[in-house]
DNA sequence: TGTAAATTAGGTACTTATACTTATTGATTG
DNA sequence: CAATCAATAAGTATAAGTACCTAATTTACA
């Protein structure tokens, strides 16, 4: 048997999980709390649950910080969040703090039991599919892959590679030239190669060349 | 029922997924193949499954020809990629020549049954935990710069994006100005609180921080 | 060792962006 | 209903970038 702590500020929201949760054989939602200070007193009341599944938005201590105090009082409890759409934000520092998962409230029952036996009986952290896929779809708007995108067949030199990164962290040419040890008339020679080159029309559009293409970041 | 193509050119390792699946009641591996002229065989038969699961490296053809050829003949026929763990790489082929789920070999029974119905059921892309997590990783591994800077409170506004966006692609202010019918003062005022928000020093920058913070592409 | 490419540098004219300021309007919201 | 904020717009002055041009070194490499 799964046993679960809910963590949920909206008592539908927190219903329907329950709900959910309550159809399956194998899960026991052993406990509801309202915010994280409820968390931690039923913690310290000696409750032991598997798993805490938990919102981010928790009125006072949010889910993060919720996370970091359990982690370092009771490191056995797995951390699943539970997070709005609008918080995916908070999924690098959620898997910092320990999370175990990171799941949007989008997802359906099955993925959340799903999720929740993986976490369990796997071992393994487990992300929701529409946030893999998310980070997919970064991966493939990533121009890493060199097979494709970084087609055209630009040579850009190691110097022009270096004026590059300083234009773009907002130098003037007049403050390269001085860093490099050369004229400003030198480094707007080869501003003007790149924008060239890479057939844009100024620096704006070049540094957005040179970003996507990977050529700085 | 799902039905399901399932190409693989290790016969034990064919055997060993199709036992996998004839367990489930809503699966029928309606047929099995080699390589991947045999399924363009079947399909030129007439069988019609509903999703086809291949390897990546079937002989002759590769699984990623074979997904590029039956996805430009049956595009409504599924695809997944059920890959060997040294095969990761081809991940954004495989996506970027259309397919809908990737998955390890690793997955377990449990995970590969959920993936399959993911697919057909919610008609979404599936992508295995475990390369979930590895993109996870990749994401936490990367300095703060990549993905996560923006996500110090900066507001920005639809029109502010509108802008943005025009100003990357090279455009002068002025330019901006006829485009959206409003006037050139606009533009620099939108360009300079943008410049004050980001905290950069100029459009150079500003733009580098659009792209490499998603604001833009 | 000769040639191409990279890096350097300058002239001149012109365009564009930036730094400071203020102010009005309309929409949203507590 | 007042307060806030996004979007609008402008003045003024200066700084910076762009578009042409030419041309001398140095470096890489075949």
């Amino acid at each position: 048997m799964i046993k679960i702590i809910l963590a949920e500020g909206h008592n539908v929201v927190r219903n329907g999980i329950r709900l959910l949760l309550d159809k399956e054989a194998d899960i026991e939602v052993i406990a509801e709390a309202n915010n994280a200070k409820e968390v931690l007193q039923l913690l310290s009341d000696g409750l032991k649950p598997d798993i805490i599944i938990t919102a981010i938005n928790l009125p006072h201590i949010n889910g993060i910080e919720l996370l970091t105090k359990v982690r370092s009082t009771y490191p056995e409890i797995k951390l699943a969040v539970l997070s709005m759409v609008e918080e995916e934000k908070y999924i690098i520092q959620a898997f910092k703090a320990g999370t175990t998962g990171y799941m949007l409230k989008s997802v359906n029952e099955f993925e959340l039991v799903y999720g929740i036996r993986h976490m369990y009986l796997v071992n393994e952290r487990y992300l929701c599919n529409e946030l893999a896929l998310r980070l997919l779809d970064k991966l493939l708007r990533m121009p890493e892959n060199k097979f494709d995108v970084h087609i055209k067949d630009i040579e850009i030199s190691k110097r022009e590679v270096e004026i590059l990164s300083l234009v773009s962290e907002g130098f003037t040419n007049q403050e390269i030239a001085d860093k490099l040890f050369t004229s400003k008339r030198t480094i707007e020679g080869h501003r003007q190669d790149l924008i060239a080159k890479t057939g844009t029309r100024n620096t704006a559009a070049l540094i957005r060349y040179a970003v996507l293409n990977s050529i700085i970041e």
